[in-house]
DNA sequence: CGTATGACTAGCT
DNA sequence: CAGCTAGCCATAC
């Protein structure tokens, strides 16, 4: 299945505009992204568009995680175990398998 | 236009 | 707290 879904006006590039808004040393939840861009309930969409985003370096998808804060998908070096290495790196912490979202969750307003 | 899929989420057990 | 189910959304065929 291909996917090319980086379409101009298109959710998806909304989705990965917000994505690449993300601070450094912050994460943001797919349920949030999907908020941002009008469409609170299509978490699942927006992780659809991090899967077909295969520029981690303009779209810091290792950033997005689940609203629980567990670390989901991630398509790049050793999936999960790079993308919390990642996150680790920017001064996330991580509580289990979890990251610590009362503290790391990103504040778009902030 | 209808069906199928997936890096989700909230609710219940 | 961990596991399972049903609901929701955008994209692809």
């Amino acid at each position: 299945m291909e996917y090319s879904t980086a379409r101009s006006g298109s959710f998806s590039e909304r989705v990965y505009q917000i994505a690449a808004h993300i601070p450094r040393g912050k994460v943001a939840t797919y349920g949030q992204l999907a908020r941002l861009v009008g469409s609170p309930r299509a978490a699942r969409a927006v992780g659809m568009c991090m899967k077909n985003n295969l520029d981690r370096k303009v779209v810091p998808c290792h950033r997005v995680v689940a609203s629980d804060g567990k670390l989901t998908g991630y398509t790049f070096g050793n999936g999960i175990k790079t993308k919390r290495a990642a996150l680790l790196k920017e001064g996330v912490l991580f509580i289990g398998d979890r990251v610590k979202l009362g503290i790391f969750m990103w504040a778009p307003n902030a």
